[in-house]
DNA sequence: CAGTATACTTACTTACATGTAAGTAAATGA
DNA sequence: TCATTTACTTACATGTAAGTAAGTATACTG
């Protein structure tokens, strides 16, 4: 296989694995079984396991951010047509966590990895808690755009709003673990929406 | 030592390595030298690892619904009272877990341990689910009796409050270990409360 | 005081985990 | 075409986890 292709198709079982089972759960024999080549096969390709976890770290918060960004630019949408978007996002995610293995545990790397912190690189702990910071900067914006535009209902203050948002968003996937699973996230989401927003 | 000191003791380490370390984080050897005995021993008393977990999940599962059921009870305070008084028992729990570790790494058992559901026995994770609706039966029933007493922000519904309050609860400890740390759960909280009582 | 249950320890086994050293086949390039 | 790099594999080293079997000291008991 081409360089690039082993690479990609490595991070893409890592990030599977680490989704679901946590740091120590991704085990390089199960990523290198996964695709059919060796464990050394990895190391020659990433050096070491907490090299590979900062490489997968780092493609998942850039593509998260990338796409919240889109979701919760100030420019076109009303306040509770971002937070619909959002139900989108993580209706999305669960079904394709959902889609591999039966168990289906929709978690976000970055609150799973959060808890694994003291096995991570110091670089992978700085993207943990840059991610975290980037999260709440664009419900931040948001809602304070939001705010100035009169969006907001008279007893949610924008900046409260946006950590409550970003405090479901980061963690709102163990919610979707528990019966009731996805649906009860979107209850909660469409239940922020009604008290956030003006009526 | 007497039968009942060790393996309370055991559980005592246990519960605190469990919530720092999560499962595999949790390892006989560390309980035993923690406690200066030996891993064997950890064996004598309590079979094997699920065991031991089933056990410690057991009784912290016990005291925290006792707990919760104690704020939330629906007698004496108001709706805004009982959320204050969930900021005090974060508060201690948070100050619990940064007492002996620096790091303090305050999360739930329960949010914990449900990402390593697949290591726990069946009945390990019965218990996991069975705590969630415990945990969001109880809010229900308050924040029923308090739209009731019409406590309620018109734009906030009993049943959506309930499950934004057991969402933030039970996986509010994550929100701690970000920069910013405890304020920030309390602000959440805080927030949380002005937008669902009526003002 | 002999015997027995209790509460352990010692000394293992088995199973995986990361990581590394050495070798190799196939592509690449001078 | 010979040399070298690339992308691997095999085999091994090391560490650490759970679990177990057999032995031991201590306390209780008839």
């Amino acid at each position: 296989m081409s360089e690039p292709d082993t690479r990609q198709a490595i991070k893409d079982i890592a990030l599977d694995l680490l989704v679901r089972n946590g740091y120590r759960g991704a085990s390089f024999g199960d990523i290198a079984e996964e695709l059919g080549i060796t464990r050394a096969n990895i190391h020659y390709h990433f050096g070491g396991k907490q090299a590979l976890v900062e490489e997968v770290l780092e493609d998942y918060a850039q593509v998260t951010l990338v796409a919240l960004r889109q979701v919760w630019s100030t420019e076109n949408s009303s306040l509770g047509d971002k937070i619909e978007a959002m139900i989108g996002v993580s209706r999305k995610r669960f079904q394709h966590f959902n889609a591999a293995g039966e168990s289906g545990q929709p978690w976000s790397l970055i609150s799973r990895l959060r808890q694994d912190a003291d096995l991570l690189s110091a670089k992978g702990r700085q993207m943990l808690d840059h991610f975290g910071s980037e999260l709440l900067a664009i419900f931040a914006a948001a809602l304070s755009t939001a705010a100035a535009r009169g969006e907001l209902a008279p007893n949610a203050q924008p900046d409260d709003a946006a950590l409550i948002l970003a405090a479901i968003a980061d963690n709102a996937a163990p919610i979707t673990l528990t019966e009731g699973g996805f649906e009860r996230l979107e209850t909660i989401y469409r239940g922020l929406k009604r008290m956030i927003e003006k009526s």
